[in-house]
RNA sequence: GGCGCUAUCGUCUAGGGGUUAGGACGGAAGAUUCUCAAUCUUCAAACCCGGGUUCGAUUCCCGGUAGCGCUACCA
């Protein structure tokens, strides 16, 4: 059988995301998602949303919200999607086809309720005792006064018998029957297991591909004997290794908070190509130091082969000391790298509902002007509203005047700078050039540097010493308000 | 407990029977520009342990240890 995509006989690839709605969407599904959209893409294949919602219990309205809003922010997209509540007919007719060729039987043991000994101290539990063996008749009797019972598999065990697979990530897999137990295929109210909903759906829906997270490997056995019990040829197996807290646990939003939310990312600024770009680089790598991609490389330089078998660390802190600290310093990066690469004109659109949002009337062309002077240095988008803050409010917040005093300098220079420079700006044409030229010469004049003539205006324009470049600043803000921040400065030094 | 998977700098990773074990993030130092950022240079930082196999193992095999997963009428 051949991997290649390009194998004549090979079917079209089929490739699908299941996620349960149980709870938000996380990293670890956002991560499963990219690489199945990644290998349909690279593949030209098909890529299928499926809600695993066969645990009516747990489901809840803002799970499925949840895992929408993620995936609808990573931009990415699907082919087909499907539900599996509404296929339950497809799934009691796999049950059925199963359970007619005697490779399944009804179990009337009621359902196990304690959940105190479920990590089975006293060894493995295979099979409930009298149920297995319980003949057709006598099966069929109790069923038919309506007592209720789940259908379970009957794992063959005999003669050390084994299941088999390939696995694409994990190479050959091999389990003794023995070691498997007789798991459910229908609850006792008639409903589904995930195991099974999820054979029939990828049976139906001709899956060529099962791409999912490792905690499903030891699973893959069972899905094996339910697709050889119903008639089909399993599809290719590629576990991913698991996104694991620093702590070396599984991410969860219980334990580790607002971090495993896809959702989280997006609100503080993550750019949703860097961010998959983060995610692909945690378990696959291109091999070639390759770090920073576009999707469009990403797709170029997926594969199989790529993914590796060790769990991957999200990086981030625990009790994050500021928000920006919460996020794995390899995704902010990563993220300043998108900005950066992002033309003017697309970064000031990402910007402008940001800082409108946060209550500045600011029009598009302005926005247009201020983000070549931040681009270089937002690490998050949301980073616009502390880098450009001073562009935006009329009033500049209240500063320590010692700030505007200059290197080496006194309270004396720094006046002495803005009453200079307040002098000759009404007389200059507010761009870089002739700032340049007029305030350089300016220094000359007082006998001073560059920089003890630039720091006391900066400070007066900004309100602190780190800002982008002063001239285009300057340019930026007009002169009206230069004028008026640096007379505002005067007053604060006497 | 049983079964399975995994193990290279702090983190993400490349590599692979003989290498100065490579890259990136982060850290440190320096260069540079009007500050900051960006950029550039340099530095510190790793093959889990023990046995084999071999002329030679970090790499292959076995064992240990540790971590993780599964062991539900959850997914």
């Amino acid at each position: 059988m051949s991997n290649s995509p390009n194998a004549p006989s090979s079917p079209k690839p089929r490739v699908r995301f299941a996620p349960s709605p149980t709870g938000f969407l996380h990293v670890g599904s956002a991560r499963t998602f990219i690489f199945n959209w990644l290998y349909a893409r690279r593949t030209g294949g098909t890529m299928i949303l499926r809600l695993d919602d066969t645990d009516v219990e747990r489901n809840t309205d803002a799970s499925v919200n949840s895992i929408f809003d993620g995936l609808k922010w990573l931009g990415l997209g699907w082919d087909q999607e499907y539900k599996q509540s509404d296929r339950g007919a497809l799934h009691r007719h796999m049950a059925q086809t199963i359970f007619d060729k005697g490779l399944a039987y009804r179990d009337f043991t009621p359902a196990h309720t304690g959940d105190s000994e479920k990590s089975g101290v006293q060894g493995t539990w295979l099979f409930n005792p009298g149920m297995r063996e319980l003949s057709r008749q006598e099966s069929d009797r109790r069923a038919a006064t309506g007592e209720p019972f789940a259908l379970r598999f009957r794992v063959p065990r005999d003669a050390g018998q084994l299941v088999r697979f390939t696995d694409a990530v994990y190479g050959e897999q091999i389990k003794s029957g023995a070691d498997i137990e007789d798991f459910a295929l229908l609850r006792s109210d008639g409903m589904p297991t995930y195991h099974l909903a999820s054979c029939a759906d990828d049976a139906d829906l001709c899956i060529t591909q099962i791409i999912r997270g490792q905690d499903h490997l030891s699973n893959t056995f069972k899905h094996v004997l339910i697709f050889e019990a119903a008639g089909y040829a399993p599809p290719q197996f590629a576990h991913l290794p698991l996104l694991v807290a620093p702590d070396g646990t599984k991410l969860s939003k219980r334990r580790h908070g607002p971090v495993v939310s896809v959702t989280t990312y997006r609100d503080a600024g993550f750019l949703p190509e860097a961010f998959i770009n983060f995610l692909c680089l945690l378990g696959w790598s291109p091999k070639n130091d390759r770090e920073h991609m576009s999707v469009q490389e990403l797709i170029d330089a997926f594969s199989l082969e790529g993914i590796n078998r060790a769990n991957a660390v999200v990086n981030f802190k625990d009790p994050a000391p500021t928000p920006e600290e919460a996020f794995d310093p390899k995704a902010v990066w990563l993220n300043a790298e998108h900005i950066r690469a992002l033309p003017v004109r697309d970064l000031s659109q990402k910007l402008l509902p940001l800082v409108r949002d946060a209550g500045f009337e600011i029009s598009p062309e302005r926005m247009l002007q201020i983000a070549p002077l931040i681009r270089e240095r937002i690490k998050l988008l949301r980073d616009v509203l502390t880098a450009a803050d001073f562009f935006f409010v009329d009033q500049l917040p209240p500063y320590d005047p010692a700030e505007l005093i200059p290197q080496k300098g006194d309270a004396a220079m720094a006046k002495k700078v803005l009453a200079k420079a307040h002098a000759i700006l009404p007389n200059v044409e507010f761009r870089h050039d002739p700032l340049d030229q007029a305030l350089r010469a300016a220094a000359q004049e007082l006998g001073l540097k560059a920089g003890q003539m630039f720091q006391p205006i900066r400070v007066a324009v900004c309100g602190r010493k780190n800002a982008p470049p002063l001239f285009e600043t300057l340019e930026v803000l007009g002169k009206e308000k230069t004028l008026r921040r640096i007379e505002q400065a005067l007053k604060k030094l006497t």
